[in-house]
DNA sequence: ATGAAAGCGCTAACAC
DNA sequence: GTGTTAGCGCTTTCAT
């Protein structure tokens, strides 16, 4: 209370911590500590004393306090790639869904494909300052530092995997069958020359989606054309479709289909072609891989291969919080690959 | 060292702390601590044993202590709107590199409209779980709880405004301006009868946007037509474009041009009017808002208004991060409003 | 059911 | 230039 006249005293606001409540409540902060943390084991009438003194107060726990005491921080650590493209935007939701309903907060790194940046984010996970990792990521951390990472802090990936390890849990798709599904669609639609524009191929990812492609082509016994294998995408995104256009103009026997191995690369090539004339799907069907949001509203609508994206970003957070909750891997990691799923619309026509 | 037959003792791999490197460096932990902070205020031999003790224990700081006793835990809480769409994917990305650069994590939080997310992150504030906060959002923070952050904790709003605040530093564009220029570049190109598509009108952004619209109408004399303003958008999104094209066909006396509030509005207008045979830009001309990625890669390519996301972005986060390093209020707030830009492709054309 | 007390790992006065 | 010491705010035995 300020009284006229005297000048507010310079006292920093000190902030509330446990004394001031049990002071308050005329307990000790143990009781305080436990009526927080387990309400029943503390007696109905000290407990509302307790809940009063903190509401009168506003107090709230300090988290470095906790986390220093308790050993955890109730944080996880959540790895992009980070560069450029959407796709990772509902994965983000999902897991941030399910991570704060569990009581975890989500703390984001871009790797950025850069070694500083990967140990830096060791760093951040051997300083203990998050529970648990999910490298959301087509690319496979680079280890050095990483491998020093205790093994008390669970660690999952998404999308991609580090193969033979089993300290991982693992949640991707089966990319190379879901892209030989891809292919076969195209295929029974009456396409015999079909085109492919892989994604960077230093990402697994890529290689699998590339590798389904040449199965579906072998399986049928159509001669595997290295002219029709646009290499030389930078990343999953829109430019590498454009350049991809370039190999298609420069053909002379051009494809009547080509799977993309990402949306973005689809709608970049659609409309490097739509550009110069060439009619989708009138002239070339086009089949992406992905379905993120512009896939639908393009135009023309894109057929592609869905990734459950959201779906996958659940499971993994589920996993993860299950883990941290165990003391000492009490449970053990799983590898989940899910179903991917063909969304027909409007890119792909029938030959014949 | 493993003895033969001599089983693996029980030990818990205990994590190494300050006091392992002090022992080992023949110091104490008052000359680590400082051989880290200050290493020039410690002679180079002692400095020397500090880091090779370091290197060979492996020494991480324990980031919960250091919070503890520091009262800083070196984290800024970015809080996104985290429905859908991804416009703000390239900001959490200037953001994320300039406060990693600072020695900063960031850790984020999806507000969903939601009252009990807004106090959860509110809750994590209080708890001096980070040292700033980014509110990267076009809702402006249901309050009540958010009042009771401490002054201490510097508060920065990117995309919308507090008005008669002067506690936060605010980064935003002049919407009302920009989109009033966006219509006024549709008159500039003979056009006369302008429709206007908002963005949800619980949004400050939408509103200036609407009222940009108006200005622009009202100032070369035509009247302002209701029954030209298409509302009922649930957000800036595809869906909101594609219910106001019902609004369109239902109309007799046509527009020649619309601005849409946003790029996805905008793409979903298109893609409906296309549906129906509609030609764009050849009987409707579009301009959008923003300038997301997808809008150059539409076809047609998307004429629009451009916001500056990645300069704001790292705009933002230097100015927290300078408001983060002086203690208590040393550095004044600031209002920053950076420029649009009108970026001209192909929707719209020049009628008479 | 509650309290006393120890201590998580670190930093920052303050001495020397 | 380096060491001693006193906590930061909390949780958790161990007593009572």
């Amino acid at each position: 209370m300020r009284t006229l006249g005297t000048p507010e005293p310079e006292t920093a606001p000190r902030t509330v911590t446990i004394q001031d409540v049990a002071r308050r409540a005329g307990v000790s902060t143990a009781t305080v500590s436990r009526a927080i943390a387990l309400p029943e084991r503390v007696a109905a009438a000290t407990r509302e004393a307790v809940f009063s003194a903190i509401r009168e107060t506003g107090y709230t726990p300090n988290a470095a306090a906790r986390s220093l005491r308790a050993k955890s921080t109730k944080m996880v650590l959540v790895l992009l790639p980070g560069i450029g493209n959407s796709f990772f935007t509902p994965v983000l939701n999902a897991l941030e869904e399910v991570f704060t309903e569990g009581g975890y907060g989500v703390l984001i790194g871009y790797t950025r494909q850069s070694r500083s940046r990967e140990t830096h984010y060791a760093r951040v996970i051997r300083a203990g300052q998050v529970d648990g990792v999910l490298v959301v990521t087509g690319n496979v951390p680079r280890d050095e530092e990483f491998v020093s990472v205790p093994d008390t802090v669970p660690v999952s990936l998404m999308f991609s995997e580090v193969p033979g390890t089993a300290q991982f849990s693992v949640f991707d798709v089966d990319n190379r069958g879901a892209s030989a599904d891809a292919v076969r669609y195209l295929i029974s639609q009456g396409h015999r020359r079909i085109a492919h524009i892989p994604g960077a191929e230093s990402g697994l990812e890529a290689r699998e989606r590339l590798g389904g492609y040449c199965d579906a082509i072998r399986e049928v016994g159509f001669p595997l054309d290295e002219s029709l294998i646009w290499r030389g995408a930078s990343n999953f995104d829109f430019a590498s479709g454009e350049r991809a256009a370039k190999d298609f103009f420069a053909l002379d026997d051009k494809p009547t289909a080509v799977f993309a191995a990402a949306d973005e690369i689809a709608l970049g090539f659609m409309r490097a072609l739509k550009n110069r004339g060439v009619g989708i799907p009138s002239d070339v069907s086009v089949i992406g891989f992905d379905d993120t949001e512009y896939a639908v509203h393009y135009d023309p609508a894109l057929t592609t291969m869905r990734q459950p994206r959201n779906e996958m970003g659940r499971l993994a957070a589920q996993d993860l919080l299950r883990r941290m909750a165990a003391r000492d891997g009490g449970i053990p990691t799983s590898k989940v690959r899910l179903p991917c799923e063909l969304v027909v619309r409007e890119s792909v026509r029938a030959v014949e």
